[in-house]
DNA sequence: ACCTGAACACCGTTCAAGT
DNA sequence: ACCTGAACACCGTTCAAGT
């Protein structure tokens, strides 16, 4: 409920921040110590949440991170939950833009699509943290905005247009979510080779291999991107 | 690290099981008090996980609920993180089979998709929980060996048969997680009308309302993964 | 305007002790 | 074999009090 105003770090479009971290209030080294400030909290807070995630960042963590008491953050910024929207927010916002590349309507798409994953596999934990705060609409708008054009022309328009924009996005954040999960948990339960035997490959070696580890995620996402392109539009994407 | 060999509630197939919903042990009413079992704890568990969600879960609310002490618990499945491990696994092993509807593989590889979502909007937690626990492949082992079995009808083998199969259950899980956020935050932020105004939707208001809201997730589900599978397979499918 | 420590209610978990 | 209460370390949060 604190109406704080302050929106630091807004950057001039998104790509290029770095240096401000938080390095100025140490307080553990002695040395000099500035006034906290709302920037300082979200910092240290991103810092944590990009290297242990949303769940390792507590209150007493954060606050012995920043050398102050806990009880000083809240005053910058509401509480724990507050914290995390903000975060939220300020990474969604300095996500920066997605621009379409190549020639035809089907391979701007494609390149939309891998631009997009690109962006969702730089920030692990942005997607589960967005779809806890229902804002996945809001942090696919660059995405869809861009999907739009290229839809447009294609020459889609109306509510198709809109289902094959949907239906592009689904198909992306499906992907990388199943992707991450199998980069986090590389060996299964009850492991590959029991699950994909002979018998439930229906004799199928070459298939039992490629289910049970995918070689290559990027050509598998690009094989499955222009296939929905392809069925969606009509037209075949080129690379 | 408790090696409790129990596993209550196997069942006989999978789909029916409702009566043995813990009301036995009630302790609040002050009627008759069995001992305390395994079946008991992950029941009670269930519940209120299914009702409230895991985070609601806490180990004293259990122990309430169950009219035991909070230790008690902890005898019968080791921790909380084992009782949520034993609780998913539990859930996935109830899931049942999952059967293709339909005559020509293209149909019946969509009957698929649609049973698997289905069993996914039944359990509205599970997915994210399945993820965290990297049992992800585990969950989807029914569907994919439907899937196996539809491909391979469908005249396609090895690499290129995992692939398509893989691309399918990705496009449904996206689109399960991405429908069920919408259910949960119906209005978002900064709000739809805002997000889609006249320019944004490129003067295509149809399109605009098509993004705002999709009147009907069934219809877009089918199109979507209709058009994967026409762009995977090179076949049209049929209603 | 900003920061602080004390205090509260709530967690998960351990452990010695009961029957 | 099963259950118990006491106790520990950790949470998020509030609040009166400081400067």
């Amino acid at each position: 409920m604190s109406s704080q105003a302050s929106s630091p770090e807004r950057g001039a479009g998104g790509s290029a921040r770095r240096e401000a971290d938080g390095s100025a209030r140490r307080a553990a080294d002695g040395s000099a110590k500035r006034a906290l400030t709302r920037g300082d909290v979200l910092d240290a807070a991103a810092a944590i949440v990009k290297e242990q995630g949303p769940r390792a960042l507590t209150m007493r963590k954060l606050a012995a991170e920043l050398g102050t008491a806990v009880t000083s953050i809240y005053w910058h910024v509401g509480n724990r939950e507050e914290l995390l929207d903000a975060l939220v927010e300020r990474t969604v916002a300095d996500l920066g833009e997605i621009r379409a590349q190549g020639r035809s309507p089907a391979t701007r798409i494609v390149s939309v699509t891998r631009a997009l994953r690109a962006q969702l596999r730089g920030h692990p934990h942005l997607v589960a943290m967005v779809h806890e705060r229902g804002l996945t609409e809001r942090m696919f708008q660059p995405a869809t905005q861009a999907l739009v054009h290229e839809v447009h022309a294609a020459g889609l328009r109306g509510t198709q247009a809109a289902e094959v924009v949907r239906s592009l996005l689904f198909q992306v954040v499906g992907f990388v979510l199943v992707e991450r999960n199998r980069e986090r948990a590389p060996v299964q339960y009850p492991g590959d080779e029991s699950l994909w035997d002979e018998a439930t490959a229906e004799h199928d070696p070459a298939l039992a291999k490629g289910l049970a580890a995918p070689p290559d995620p990027e050509r598998l996402f690009l094989l499955s991107v222009r296939a929905m392109v392809e069925g969606l539009l009509g037209t075949r994407p080129r690379a």
